[in-house]
DNA sequence: CCACGAATTAATCATTTGTTTTAATCATTT
DNA sequence: AAATGATTAAAACAAATGATTAATTCGTGG
């Protein structure tokens, strides 16, 4: 890794991302970010404007990783549902070992700003027509369950591969288990999930 | 409802509570809470010594809130395995229809103070011992899933029921379905929940 | 009615915090 | 080397904030 190599901008940016998404806005304050970043308190005013510019570019930066990594999992054609289920699991298990905080950064940001979403992503209904809801409502209307909502299949598929990562701190005390043992159970759910929503699909309904 | 009746303490404790859930803790300032209680600034550190004092406070009280309902729900006699699936699942959400700012706001605490739980709220590993986790493990079983923890369908079932409430803004917008809608969605996941949580359970192994 | 303690208020303090300013330094070009 | 513009540093400002103080009001028992 470069070390002398970053640009200020970068330092700065670097500093912000990793308290903006650890802390939230109001409790990370610019010497925070200066102090992190290595560089002089004036520096980043200078460079983005005002603390709260700096935070919606990281949020918007996010926002679009979330949105891109999900559009290209959700209209894959070369996937099959269950492929799709497993590749979808597989990669966002991936990202939230490496970067736990950002869904709950994310969901927090969403809520006192929601209209950046609006303004800065290209974020509209893209869930709608997508290849994945069409297959999985079709999987649906293959097994007469098509009073379900394919969103629901969806949702249940997000919060699987990302409840566990949001909740670890009360889900690891109430289990006692330790920081290794529920890695582990985070890797077994690259493959159970897709198993699981698949179960969840094709169960006869009563 | 009693507009007067309400004592002071009450009446800081009902706006700190407010805030804090809503905005988290560094984003709510005492000047905040006194106005939403209609009292003194003074009288917040009169009654409860010191803004952290009082956050510590409504944080154990929601804590402390969950954990009760949790170790009523996954310890109860009279109810098979699915019978706890839909009664924990129905109880969850109705309070979350209420109350959706709980979540995010006690994982979002728990982050940043991680060891109120141990000090503050009487909280072991509830969940080892517990009827719910004796039950899974023998439904599993006896579908010769061993090798799958039990915790594993526990963080499911909790996933499926408040991801979808701390997720809400993110796919609401994916989705551009309307708030009424949204409703009737978690509406009907009360009884969803159950019949997906026993198809993950007793569904094949591959 | 008075006295005493609790409750409430307005004012103030000491820090913190976002932001700006002004001057100094560095790098590159002429 | 001089000049020019970008970058960095130190200091300062105004507003906000958690906390405290001192005075005032309120309620209740003697």
């Amino acid at each position: 890794m470069p070390p002398t190599d970053t640009t200020t901008m970068e330092k700065i940016l670097d500093a912000a991302r990793k308290l903006f998404v650890q802390q939230g806005f109001a409790a990370t304050t610019t010497r925070d970010i200066a102090k992190e970043a290595g560089i002089n308190l004036a520096l980043v005013n200078y460079y983005y404007g005002s603390k709260q510019n700096l935070f919606k570019t990281i949020m918007v930066e996010h926002m679009k990783g979330f949105m891109k990594g999900l559009s290209v999992g959700i209209n894959d054609p070369s996937r099959g549902l269950e492929e799709k289920f497993a590749f979808m699991a597989d990669s966002y298990i991936s990202m939230l070992l490496v970067q736990p905080d950002v869904p709950l950064f994310l969901l927090r940001s969403l809520r006192e700003e929601p209209d950046v979403l609006f303004r800065d992503v290209g974020i509209g209904p893209i869930l709608t027509d997508s290849l994945l809801m069409k297959e999985i409502d079709a999987a649906l209307k293959a097994q007469g369950r098509s009073l379900i909502s394919p969103l629901q299949i969806f949702i249940n598929l997000m919060g699987l591969c990302v409840f566990p990562f949001i909740a670890r701190p009360i889900l690891q005390m109430a289990s006692g288990i330790d920081d290794d043992q529920y890695t582990t159970m985070m890797n077994e759910r690259r493959s159970l999930i897709a198993k699981w929503m698949m179960a969840m699909i094709t169960t006869e309904q009563r």
